[in-house]
DNA sequence: TCTGGGGTCCTAGGACCC
DNA sequence: TCTGGGGTCCTAGGACCC
């Protein structure tokens, strides 16, 4: 089987409300209760919610909400610690499964992938695809399908929880036309009000668009990209090729901000020393090393060099990015420092 | 209501070079 | 004096996604 495949078709697995899913998954007795995982568990916490279970998700609960505030809506819920091992070990189980089908499988996060595959019923294959899945690990999934990858990912959407749903360039119209610009995946709320701002309020009317003017608003790739994705058009090849990062990074936010310099000095070098780690791992050096400060009350600034020659050490990465704080403002409270090291282009 | 952590890609201005 | 054009690198910020 090849790695990369111009398909026939294109799906999209994703599962469903997977960290919850796990949590449930060892822990039968939270079935059907309200769960909300995220930070450490702590409602209280400087935090947002990772994955709300769909009882949660009744009580208005999203990811990405802050923690207090899911607290408030859903006090009863169960609140849990986001415990990253142990999902990212659920994940592997769930590639692996996939790809004991006929298909190519290119991993997009920890609970989705792409599946490209030649065959004559889809549909067949997306339900055994979720049969092998449930069966490798309790877990439900929907799947998209599609002739590229954006129908196939916008697909899923439709198909949840546990379904299967097709959208082509057959029925891209009937099903999108009337909806909202943020239907579509890479348009986000900026971007929708902007749009808004130029009159363009469905997919139908971004379709429509004057490229010239939406590149004249938005610059010369990303304008005429958004009318692409109003008119469904999206990349079909699925590739198997293991992801190679371009940049890594750590960063953490302090339940209480910080105001000494000896203790910004000190989160800096112990952050820096974290990414060195994960850039040795690597095996490549970094060329750049970047510095995040989050000032209060939610102020954010970077800032970064270039090293005069690529690095894995630990004590230049550091001393970098030393020399980059002190390209900062200190003149506020600090609630989020982080520090990123970029690796050479190609 | 008060906003995580880890990423990617695009834009735009200025520096610098030929 | 008053002002080329193109190309690339560096840097900061914006937007989006999982």
């Amino acid at each position: 089987m090849s790695t990369v495949s111009s398909s026939d078709w294109v799906l999209h697995v994703d599962l469903d409300q997977f960290l919850a899913a796990v949590e449930i998954g060892r822990r039968p007795e939270l079935r059907g209760k309200p769960v909300i995982v995220g930070g450490n568990g702590d409602p209280t916490q400087r935090t947002v919610v990772a994955t709300a279970s769909y009882e949660a998700r009744a009580f208005g609960v999203h990811s990405g909400m802050p923690m207090r505030i899911a607290a408030k809506r859903c006090p009863e819920a169960v609140f849990l610690p986001a415990d990253n091992a142990a999902y990212e070990e659920v994940s592997e189980h769930v590639m692996a499964r996939m790809r004991t089908f006929p298909v190519v499988v290119e991993v997009i996060g920890w609970d989705e992938a792409f599946v490209g595959a030649h065959t004559n019923d889809p549909e067949a294959l997306a339900a055994d695809i979720q049969r092998g899945v449930a069966e490798e690990t309790g877990l439900s999934c929907s799947v998209g399908i599609g002739d590229n990858k954006l129908r196939a990912k916008l697909a899923t959407g439709f198909g949840k929880p546990a379904g299967i749903y097709r959208l082509t360039r057959e029925n891209w119209v009937a099903v999108m036309a009337g909806r909202p610009t943020d239907a579509l995946w890479g348009i986000g709320p900026k971007t929708t009000k902007k749009l808004t701002e130029m009159g363009l309020h469905t997919v139908a009317d971004l379709a429509r668009a004057d490229p010239a003017g939406l590149a004249a608003r938005f610059g010369p790739a990303m304008g005429p990209y958004y009318r692409s994705l109003a008119l469904g058009a999206g990349d079909t090849n699925v590739t198997a090729t293991p992801y190679v990062a371009k940049s890594r990074s750590r960063e953490v936010t302090f339940q209480e901000n910080l105001t000494s310099h000896e203790e910004i000095s000190a989160h800096i070098v112990a952050l820096a020393e974290r990414v060195a780690q994960d850039v040795a791992e690597e095996g490549r050096p970094a060329a750049r090393v970047a510095v995040k400060v989050r000032f209060a009350p939610f102020f954010t600034q970077t800032r970064s060099i270039t090293l005069p020659e690529p690095t894995s050490s630990a004590a230049d990465i550091s001393r970098a990015a030393l020399e980059v704080l002190t390209r900062f403002e200190h003149n506020r409270p600090i609630r989020l420092l982080g520090v990123r090291a970029e690796f050479p282009p190609q």
